[in-house]
DNA sequence: TGGTCTACTGTCAAACTTGACAGTATCGGG
DNA sequence: CCCGATACTGTCAAGTTTGACAGTAGACCA
C-alpha cells in the first residue's frame, strides 16, 4: 500500500475517531472531502426510534442560504438522494434521472453551487444510519474518478460513522437496557405475532408468565404496550 | 493512489459483485483473503426476520471436522467473535480475553488452526447482517499490520455484503410490499406504541379507519396480527 | 442466615384488537 | 362516464392485552 494513501487513511482515521466535539469533526470531515476532490460535505444521521419523527441530525458546509431552505422546505422529505441511502448502502451519483421527479429542488441546489456529488450512506448494529454526501460545481464525477475514490469514500463513510455514533453516545448516554433471556425469548416469539398464550405454550409456560415477563420488559424499556414494547427492543437489536 | 492496491480493489469488485453462484463468490473471497494474508476465511450472513429462529448462511474453508463440530455444539450461539459482530461494525481481533469464557471452544479452534484472526461485520438498509472473519495459524496480527489492511478489509466486507445479497436476492426473490402512504402513517404511530384510538384522534380520522389500514397492513404482510404487522414493516424498514 | 434476583403462578375488570358484516366519497385513467 | 384504487365510516361479538392485586420457589451473595 502507498505511503500517501496510508497516512492519510491513519490522519483521517485518528482525527474523525478522537474528535472532541462535532466543529472538530466536521472540519476534518471537511478537509477529508477537500482532499477527495469535493468542496461540499454533508454529514447526516439518523436513529432508528422514534419511528414517526425520528432523531435527525446533520453538519454540512453548504451555504447558509441553502441551509435555510432546506430546513424551510422540509427538502429532507423530498430529496432523492437521502431515499436512496435509506433504502440502499450503495454509493449513488448525482445524476439528471435521479432528480426527474423534483426540478425545483434539483435547480435551487444547482443555483448554490451543488452541481455534481456523491453519497453512500452506513448502517450500525443499532440501527443508526449515516449518510456522506461531498460535493462541488466543477467538474463532472468520471467513471474513473469514482473507480479511483470509491474505496476511500467508502472507509470514510465507515470511519465518520463511528466517529459521530461516538460523539452521540457521548452526549447523549443510552443507559444499557438489561432484558433477561427469558424476557427475550418472550419478546422473540411475540414479535413473530404469537399471542401470550401461544408463546407459552411454545415455552412450556403459564400464559400469565408470558405477561409476567412482558410486563418487566414494558417497564424497562419503558414502553406504552407490547407492540411498541417489542419494535424498541427489535430496534435497538435487543432480540 | 497506487496502482497495485487499485488493480487489486477493481479484481476483487467485479468478481465478487458480478459472481455468478455462490461458489464461485466464495473462491474470490478466499483469494482476497490470501492477498491480505490469511489463509482462513469465512463469510456469513442473517436475515432480519424471523426474529425468532432468524434465516442464517454461511461460507467458510474451515476445516470439515470444525465445520461439523462448530454445528453439532451449536458453536454459533455461543462465539464471541459472532456476539461481537452482531453489536458493532468495529473490526474485531481475536485475543485471549475474547475467549475467557469459552476456553473449550477457544482451545478447539485452535487445535483446528485457527490461531489468528480478525472479524467484521456490515449491515445494510434491509437490516441484513454480514460477517466477514480472516483467519490464519501463523504470526499474530501486529498493529502496523492491522493499520495497513484495515481499509481494505473494512471495503472487502461492505463489498462481499453487497455481493453475497445479490446473491441470495436473486435465489430468493422478496416481492415488494408497497403500502400506501396512509398505511405507513398508521403504522408508524401504532409501532410508538399508540392505540387506534389514539392514532386516529394524532391523524384526525376515526378509529375505523385506523383499523382499516391495519387490517390492509395485516394483509399485505401475511402478519398475523398487529404487533407481527408492525415488526416486519419496521425490520423490512417500510416505516 | 437473610436479602435480592429471576422465574414462575393466580384472579379480575377495563381497555384494546381482530374479523366479519356493509357501506360512502374522491380521484385519475381508459 | 364507468372502473378501480385509496380513503374513509359504521356496528357487533369474541378474543387478547393491560394493570393491579398477591404470592411461591430456587440461586447467588454477603
Amino acid at each position: 500500500m502507498d505511503i500517501e494513501l496510508f497516512d492519510w487513511q491513519q490522519t483521517q482515521l485518528q482525527a474523525l475517531l478522537n474528535a472532541p466535539n462535532e466543529a472538530e469533526f466536521f472540519k476534518v470531515l471537511e478537509r477529508a472531502a477537500n482532499e477527495l476532490g469535493f468542496d461540499y460535505c454533508a454529514y447526516g444521521m439518523r436513529m432508528p426510534l422514534p419511528l414517526s419523527n425520528p432523531k435527525l441530525f446533520m453538519l454540512n458546509n453548504y451555504s447558509s442560504e441553502w441551509q435555510a431552505r432546506y430546513a424551510e422546505r422540509n427538502y429532507l422529505t423530498l430529496d432523492p438522494t437521502v431515499a436512496h441511502g435509506m433504502r440502499s448502502i450503495l454509493p449513488l451519483l448525482w445524476s439528471e434521472e435521479l432528480f426527474d421527479n423534483c426540478r425545483p429542488f434539483w435547480d435551487e441546489a444547482h443555483a448554490h453551487g451543488l452541481q455534481v456529488g456523491w453519497a453512500q450512506s452506513a448502517y450500525d448494529a443499532k440501527g443508526v444510519v449515516g449518510l456522506l454526501t461531498l460535493a462541488r460545481s466543477g467538474e463532472p464525477i468520471t467513471e474513473s474518478e469514482m473507480r479511483a475514490k470509491s474505496m476511500r469514500m467508502s472507509w470514510l463513510v465507515q470511519v465518520a460513522h463511528q466517529g459521530m455514533t461516538r460523539l452521540h453516545a457521548s452526549r447523549n448516554p443510552v443507559e444499557e437496557v438489561p432484558l433477561t433471556a427469558r424476557e427475550i425469548e418472550v419478546l422473540r416469539w411475540t414479535a413473530d405475532g404469537k399471542t401470550s398464550s401461544e408463546v407459552g405454550q411454545i415455552m412450556n409456560i403459564s400464559e400469565r408468565t408470558v405477561n409476567f415477563h412482558i410486563n418487566n420488559s414494558l417497564e424497562k424499556l419503558s414502553a406504552v404496550n407490547k407492540t411498541a414494547c417489542v419494535i424498541k427492543a427489535a430496534m435497538l437489536r435487543l432480540l
